[in-house]
DNA sequence: GAGTCGCCCCAAAGCGCTTTGGACTGAGTT
DNA sequence: AACTCAGTCCAAAGCGCTTTGGGGCGACTC
C-alpha cells in the first residue's frame, strides 16, 4: 500500500494525502481525520526511502563504534548507552544505524557514512586524547555528539561526558582521608581520553597532599575481568604493596577482587577498593548494600541526553555546541576501610 | 557528487555510468575503468535511498532486541553477537540498523519494519519458548534467522543456536561423575527458550542416574551478578545445602562465587561451579588458566554465522529453512572438584 | 456586485538511482 | 551487397514520496 493507492481510494489527490498525514495546516481537521483513519485501517506506512529522497533527510542516526582501541573487544559500556539512546530516538520517529569500525578505516567510515548520506547525526563512541575525528567530523559538516570528550581538540564540539577528573580526585580524596598511602590506579587504556582524565584526578589528588605518585603502582590497559586480576597479584605481589586500589571498571574490580582473595587477604579490611561504576544493567554493584564503594555514573541516562543533544543538533545544524557534564555520585560499599596500620 | 554530475563530467549517459559502476557486461571494459577512476576521484557514492527506491532492496539487516524479557536489562550477549555479525555486514555492503523493542509492541516493531521496508532482513534475539514471533515473521514474509529457537512453534525456520541441551546434559553428568549429588541449577529466565533447554538437559542426566530434582535447588532468573549472589547465598544456607552449582552464565557464576567465599567456603574445593561462558570480549574466564569450569560458546561466532545465513536467504528468499547446532566445549577450570565427603 | 481573502484541494516537478527497450556502430556471414 | 549480430551506449520511465505554485469556491468587505 502506498500513498497513490490511498489517495485513490480516499478520493483525494496525493497531496492532500501526505499533508494530511504530515500535519500540514492546508488541509481540513474533517479531511485529515478521515485520512488517518484510512492510513491506519490500510497498515500505510510511508516509505521511508521515498521520503528522505524527497526530504533529504534520513530519519536516521549512526551510532560509530571502534571495535575497541587495540584488540577485539566490544565495550561493555555501549549496550547500556544504546539502550538509552534507543528510547529517545523512538519517541522522535528516527531509526539508529550501527557501524563498527576496526580503527584503521575510522576517518573513512565517517567519510563514507556522509556520502552515502543514510544517517542525519552521528553519535561519536570511545573518544581518545586528541581524537582526530571531532576535527575531521566538524569539517564534514555532519551534525554529531561525542560520548566522552577528547583533550587538545582546537573546535569547540558537542559532548555529553561525565566529570571523571573530578570524580577520581573526589574517589582519591576519600581513600587519602582513610589513610591510604599507597594507592594503586589501575586505568583503562590511557589513550582513551576518559583514562587520561581519571588518572589526572588521582595525580592532582596525590599531589594535593604532597604524595609522590609511585609508577609500579599505575596501569592503564583494557578494562577486562582478567586485567584486574593480573594487575592486581602483579603489585600485591611487590616489596612494598598497595593498600588501596582505585579501579576504572566494575569488570576490573571483580578480577581484583579475585586477586585480593586468593592472597588471602579480606577487600574492605586489608586491602580496600574503589571502582567506578557505570550501572550496566547486568551488573549491578548491589543497590541496598552494595559491594563495591564506587563513582557511579549511569551510561544509559549518558546515551538518552547525547540523543537528545544530537536530536536538537539535526533539527537546527547552526547550533552552537552544547555539551553536558555529569557528575558521578560516590557511593559508600563494603570494599573500603581505613588503611590497616 | 551524482550518477548525473558524473555522468556528464564524463560525457557518458547515466545509464553508462550505472551499469560500469554495478559491473554489468553491456559496458567496455575500457569505459568502466574510466568511469572507476572518475567515481573515486570525485568521492561519489551512489545515495542508498534513492538506489533503494529502484532496486526495491534496502541493503540493511535489522536486529530486533528484546529489552530483555523483563525487566530494562540488555542483554549483555548482544554486543559481541552483532560484533561478530557486523564483519559479515560490512564485507558484504550490508547496513545494521537496530530495534530496541519493549516487548508489548513486538508483533507491531516487525509489522512496521516490513511496511517501511528499510531492512531486508531481520535477526531475532532472545527467543522464547512458543515464540509467537516466528509464526507471524514466517507469515510477513520478509527473510529472518533466530539466534537461538523456539520450542513448539509448528512452522520451520531459520536459526543459528548452540546445544544447549547436550552442553548442560553434559556438565551436570561431570558434575555427577565427580560424586555431586545435589547439583544446583541456577538458569536464566525460563521463559527463555535456551534456559528451558538447558533445564532439560540438567534434568535428563539426573533423571539417568534416577536422582529426584530438588525444586529447592532450581532457579531461573536474568542473569545479573546480583541474581547469582542472592540465590547462592539462599541455597548455601539451607538445611541441606548444595555441594555444586550449575550456572547459564559467567556473570551470575562472579555473583555465585562471591556468596561462597563470603559463607567461608572455598570453590572448587568445597563447592563446585561449573558455568557457562558465551565467550563475551571483555569477560574473560582465563585463556591459560581458566577460572571457572565452563561450556564454552564463543557467541561472537554465532553472530557472524547467523548473519551469513541470513543473507543467503535474502539474496533466495525461497531456499529451505537452514539451521545450524553449535556444540559447546567443555572446559575444564579451577571451580570444580571431587564431592567432599 | 466587483474585489479580496481564506480555506481546501490538486497537478506536476523533482529527489537520485536502476532498468527497460531500443539505436547505432562495425565486424562477420551468406 | 544485404543481412545478422555482438558490442556499446542512450533516452526515458519509474520507484514513492514531498513540495511548489497555483486554482476553485464560498464568505467577507466596500
Amino acid at each position: 500500500m502506498n500513498l497513490r493507492q490511498l489517495a485513490a481510494q480516499l478520493g483525494l489527490s496525493q497531496t492532500t494525502v501526505s499533508r494530511a498525514l504530515n500535519g500540514y495546516p492546508e488541509v481540513s481537521e474533517a479531511t485529515r481525520a478521515r485520512v488517518r483513519g484510512a492510513a491506519i485501517a490500510a497498515g500505510y506506512m510511508p516509505n521511508p526511502r521515498a521520503r528522505g529522497l524527497a526530504t533529504g533527510r534520513a530519519m536516521a542516526i549512526g551510532h560509530v563504534i571502534p571495535t575497541s582501541t587495540s584488540h577485539e573487544m566490544m565495550n561493555p559500556v555501549f549496550g547500556d548507552f544504546i539502550a538509552g539512546a534507543s528510547e529517545t530516538y523512538l519517541a522522535a520517529g528516527y531509526d539508529m544505524t550501527l557501524t563498527l569500525s576496526g580503527d584503521a578505516d575510522e576517518a573513512d567510515n565517517y567519510r563514507r557514512l556522509k556520502a552515502k548520506g543514510n544517517v542525519d547525526g552521528i553519535i561519536v563512541h570511545g573518544p581518545r586524547i586528541e581524537d582526530g575525528r571531532i576535527p575531521f567530523l566538524t569539517g564534514l559538516g555532519m551534525p554529531f555528539v561525542v560520548h566522552g570528550r577528547a583533550s587538545n581538540v582546537g573546535v569547540p564540539y558537542s559532548w555529553v561526558d561525565m566529570n571523571n577528573t573530578g570524580a577520581f580526585r573526589r574517589a582519591t580524596d576519600f581513600l587519602l582521608d582513610l589513610g591510604h598511602r599507597r594507592i594503586a590506579l589501575l586505568n583503562g587504556l590511557e589513550v582513551m581520553d576518559f583514562a587520561h582524565r581519571r588518572r589526572t584526578g588521582y595525580l592532582d589528588a596525590l599531589q594535593a597532599r604532597g604524595i609522590a605518585p609511585d609508577p609500579a603502582l599505575m596501569r592503564g590497559e583494557e578494562m577486562t575481568e582478567p586485567y584486574g586480576y593480573r594487575a592486581a597479584r602483579a603489585m600485591l605481589a611487590l616489596d612494598a604493596p598497595p593498600s588501596a586500589f582505585l579501579v576504572s571498571s566494575l569488570i576490573s574490580a571483580i578480577g581484583v577482587r579475585r586477586a585480593i582473595e586468593q592472597s588471602g587477604l579480606t577487600m574492605g579490611r586489608d586491602i580496600s577498593v574503589l571502582t567506578h561504576d557505570d550501572d550496566f544493567s547486568y551488573l549491578s554493584n548491589g543497590r541496598d548494600l552494595p559491594l563495591f564503594t564506587a563513582t557511579l555514573s549511569p551510561v544509559r541516562e549518558a546515551g538518552r541526553l547525547a540523543a537528545e543533544m544530537l536530536l536538537r543538533r539535526v533539527a537546527d545544524p547552526a547550533l552552537p555546541p552544547e555539551t553536558r557534564l555529569l557528575e558521578a555520585q560516590l557511593i559508600l560499599g563494603a570494599s573500603t576501610g581505613p588503611a590497616p596500620s
